[in-house]
DNA sequence: ATTATCTATAGATCTATAGATAATGC
DNA sequence: ATTATCTATAGATCTATAGATAATGC
């Protein structure tokens, strides 16, 4: 995974002053930091393990971070920072074609695809975060579902969509990040059914509404006796 | 919260005979234990001040369950029973009133907004539980969403929803179920923004459409160019 | 001289159990 | 006599650091 400089940089204090070498060895603790979490959850997985993981001694991992919290904070930017680079490269390819919100779905679901694993393990261990660090993460979130919010804005001003007033753009814009989510933290049974593909397609289906005829309304099953 | 014989009490074995008596302490085992795991998760408490806050003493807590992984699954089962008890029993009232879908989302929406510390929890936690229970967890989250599946199918074929394939309705049935949790772990957001009776009826107009004037979809917004 | 790194371990827990005691029922 | 309960702690970790060593740059 590559480590896109993001906020952590200066939240979290080293020991070292070299601040390229902060950076490459930080990659390195993140890199195993990742692969053990992912595999064993951050409480079952050791500062020694990490530090092996990484190469580097326990020693060193204390001078580059100041307790295992912050690995955890590390990982979680990192991992975002990554999500909203490929969400962000992705949704170029989408703009253009005729219907660019489902476009963006499409790229968006498949980064989650991409990034199941890591997406699922922010969601389980922000929690174990410390209140100000939870903050940023949450607030991460939140930044990735107001990409979304300002596509639905401009679709609905451009008469694109029908008229939405805030609060439905909202929530339209939280339902795709968290169904792109869903299929990171379901996928154990999604997955038996669907490829990522029919997901996108059933999914895109769902949220706008099939284009021919229309989707689950009331106004399209029959009359009320 | 009351703790509704489930699974569990067979799976977990305990030393203890009279089984009216594991019955009880188990109950105030879970019963702390859930107020402990709410409140610090489940790695930061300790068996001790799970014993402790039950009233009883560290050496008669692993005379009724075997670890400290045990806690954690009968917390999730219990959980899930009583979700399950209050879905089940809030969907009484749903059902017969005109849209009964509609009256099946806001009483297991009100569930949510009831449960959510709960719900967090067990979406928290479930990946520390070992294989064998983790899976049985899972399962028991297939349950819920089986319940929509089985609504949805019965209006399909009455006809008073359109026409939907299999992959269709497990999709949707998935997104209810999902969509309920959304307001469980994104609450710390949306709460500002809504009140749970706002949540119900925006999601309701986006999971059914609006019955006046399609929602968004393509063929209701202004033709391609 | 300063910065980066490693080795070795202090100190703090925490789970789970062994063995002693109290309560229950024949 | 059996079952339930408690007290006290063995044994196993794991985080974080102190102090020693190696590398770097003036």
């Amino acid at each position: 995974m590559k480590n896109h400089k993001s906020q952590a940089t200066k939240d979290v204090p080293s020991q070292v002053k070299n601040q390229d070498l902060i950076y490459r060895r930080r990659m390195q603790i993140i890199d195993a930091a990742v692969k053990l979490f992912i595999d064993k959850g951050f409480h079952k997985t050791t500062t020694r393990e990490i530090a092996r993981e990484a190469g580097i001694s326990t020693g060193l991992l204390y001078e580059y971070v100041a307790s295992k919290d912050d690995v955890l904070y590390l990982v979680c930017e990192a991992i975002h920072a990554e999500v909203e680079h490929r969400v962000a490269h992705a949704l170029k390819k989408a703009t253009g074609g005729r219907d660019v919100l489902a476009g963006m779905i499409r790229e968006y679901f498949l980064v989650c695809d991409r990034m199941s694993d890591h997406i699922l393990l922010v969601y389980q261990e922000t929690r174990t975060l410390p209140p100000r660090w939870r903050k940023r993460v949450l607030e991460n979130e939140l930044k990735l579902t107001g990409v979304f919010v300002k596509a639905l804005q401009e679709l609905a001003d451009t008469g694109d969509l029908p008229p939405l007033d805030k609060q439905e753009i909202e929530l339209i814009a939280h339902n795709i990040t968290v169904l792109g989510h869903m299929w990171t933290f379901r996928r154990w049974f999604l997955g038996r059914h669907f490829k990522i593909e029919d997901y996108i397609k059933v999914q895109t289906d769902f949220i706008l509404g099939k284009s021919t005829g229309g989707y689950i309304r009331a106004d399209s099953a029959k009359e009320e006796s």
